[in-house]
DNA sequence: GGTTAGCACTCACTAAGAAAGAGTGCTAAC
DNA sequence: GTTAGCACTCTTTCTTAGTGAGTGCTAACC
């Protein structure tokens, strides 16, 4: 049977009306609402056919159609019109996301929040693995009379403290040789080499006074280390479940919650997926417990190198027109907000 | 009419029933389970008094009775018995909670993990107000070509970072002197008082190329001592609400959560509550929409100064018992933590 | 041959009624 | 003061019937 342009403009009708209402869809609306120039009988017809060729399922008899995980695949493929952002929209999402003053894991989590403003769903992100990263410096500062800071700068810009608490005296001098020290040790190696290395044997200085305090400092340092390794995940807008119809139902709402709680497992779910803004709808994602989801993931770059993933999850019937426009429009952003060599001038 | 041994008796018996089993108590239920000595007809004329004097309340004529907020009140303040944890738990939540490589930033938050996880219930955190909170130091480094990361130390040992893009070239050496000349200035200050200040005015250098990079850095130190003074709040385990069979129902969940998500009017309600462990249950508690909840909080002091709290909420029923005793026992822990002249040896 | 009106049929949803079960409240006897 | 007995209340669950939205089929129409 052949998808001629009245069936597509009908199963186009029918999509974009129950991504709206989350009604099944009859085919008298369909007559009222869009001016097909043809009766609901006609039309019945037409959606019997679109049933058959898969596009069109039926929650019973007598109820109207629901568009199938193929017909949004059609749609986000072939249909759907590029949605256009209006000005004021994406000037929104620059100022929130105003990169001067934030490091990128700030920048990320902030777009994660906006993300799920904007679309009233779960959204998602996934910090940039790092398997590649390597160690840039070591900074140790003191904070107390016994406690100490140490600040690890990846070359990607990737910060992170660790506060320590020492058993021995300092001076600031001490800590300044010391954090010169390790990062003559370990500059520009791979974090996860770092890691690896039998670190009390190949760390060694002839200053008996350093190598006590650096006993104290080493373990914070790998379990540190060990933290910008670990792939972080932002998650927001975890109560808009509510306002959804799709999860009325206690049970499916807690389904889906439990689902991007084990966070292990989710983040497993979005380090699998190719690069670029992919699109999985339905029983396209592999994991059973996704089945009736549609997944939305966009790739950013730091330094155009280090790649994280942002996104939204939610029910398969979603906008997602709009949704893929502010989702590729925030990842545009960061990456240049957060590309090295940004020359540009304001 | 008086609160007798044996009123009493069975008013402990039915609120640690109902604790558990989320069920009005009927007589019998008592009278079975409890060993009274007597028959249901006598406990349903104790309970009927009870009911008069305000300690139990019916959802209707046929149902058992289910315990008020005054009865759990008195509950807490005299028949509960303390729970002592066990050394496992203990061991549990001092191992999760280590210290030796957290900044209390991030304790606090595992603490309100740990938290939820115990009790199964929502569970929160409030950083230390930091009215009091003054300068130490400021130390910029470099991070990219064009980007430095400014640290901002705290006396008490707040610790934040910005990195800040800069327009202009820079040299380390010249990054310190910056840092120098800005802790120079505003050390010991409080945060809030340099807020205040007229920056652009109060700061001046008559170094011609510091003032270049000061240009680019004080907008950032700025709002990142704003970040520092604005009170983080953490929740965790929200989606135990699933769990808790108050909230079966998807209205009560939704409130619970939106409640919770306020996040500023939350933090208030947190600021105004006294110091200690505190315990506030149903109408107790001052806003309308907390009536069916009980709230409980405790306070923990950074440096014997500061100070922070932590907390659950949750339905009225719920065991007060143990969770005073985890909370309780993790702020101590807290306490003793982040206590600056910690002089134990281990 | 495509289109349409007409109509029987299906199925979810709602309301109303009936039956069961848990528990109270009262009374009268112990 | 305590208890057994029993009527009564109210929720919960299960039927049953009625309603309405929407389909699917057939026969007529253009």
């Amino acid at each position: 049977m052949e998808l001629n342009e009245r069936k597509l403009r009908i199963l186009q009708a029918i999509i974009s009306d129950f991504i709206h209402s989350a009604e099944p869809v009859g085919s008298r609306t369909i007559s009222r609402k869009y001016d097909m120039g043809v009766s609901p009988a006609t039309i019945r017809n037409e959606m019997s056919d679109l049933e058959q060729m898969g596009f069109l399922t039926h929650p019973h008899t007598s109820a109207g159609r629901v568009p199938s995980a193929k017909a949004y695949r059609l749609y986000v493929d072939d249909l759907m019109e590029r949605h256009e952002l209006t000005d004021e929209a994406k000037q929104t999402i620059r100022q929130q996301l105003d990169t001067n003053i934030m490091e990128f894991d700030k920048a990320i989590e902030q777009a994660t929040r906006i993300l799920s403003e904007i679309t009233n769903l779960i959204s998602f992100a996934i910090a940039p693995t790092s398997e590649e990263e390597r160690l840039k410096y070591v900074n140790i500062l003191p904070a107390n009379e016994d406690t100490v800071v140490m600040m690890i700068m990846a070359e990607s810009g990737n910060l992170s403290n660790a506060m320590i608490k020492l058993r021995v005296p300092y001076t600031e001098e001490k800590l300044a040789l010391l954090s010169k020290v390790i990062t003559y040790n370990f500059r520009g190696k791979k974090l996860d080499d770092i890691l690896r290395t039998d670190i009390i044997r190949s760390f060694e200085t002839d200053i008996e006074a350093l190598n006590r305090l650096a006993e104290f400092v080493m373990p914070s340092f790998l379990s540190t280390l060990e933290d910008i390794l670990n792939v972080e995940l932002y998650f927001d807008g975890l109560t808009n479940i509510f306002s959804i119809p799709e999860y009325n139902d206690m049970e499916r709402a807690r389904e889906m919650l439990s689902m991007v709680n084990r966070k292990k497992d989710f983040a497993d779910i979005l380090l699998q997926r190719d690069s670029g803004t992919i699109i999985t709808i339905g029983d396209e994602n592999d994991f059973e417990s996704m089945h009736d989801c549609s997944l939305i993931t966009a790739t950013y770059r730091i330094n155009g190198k280090l790649a994280g993933k942002l996104g939204v999850i939610g029910p398969t019937r979603m906008r997602y027109s709009e949704i893929t426009s502010v989702i590729d429009y925030m990842t545009d952003y960061l990456n240049q907000a957060f590309q090295i060599s940004d020359t540009e001038d304001t």
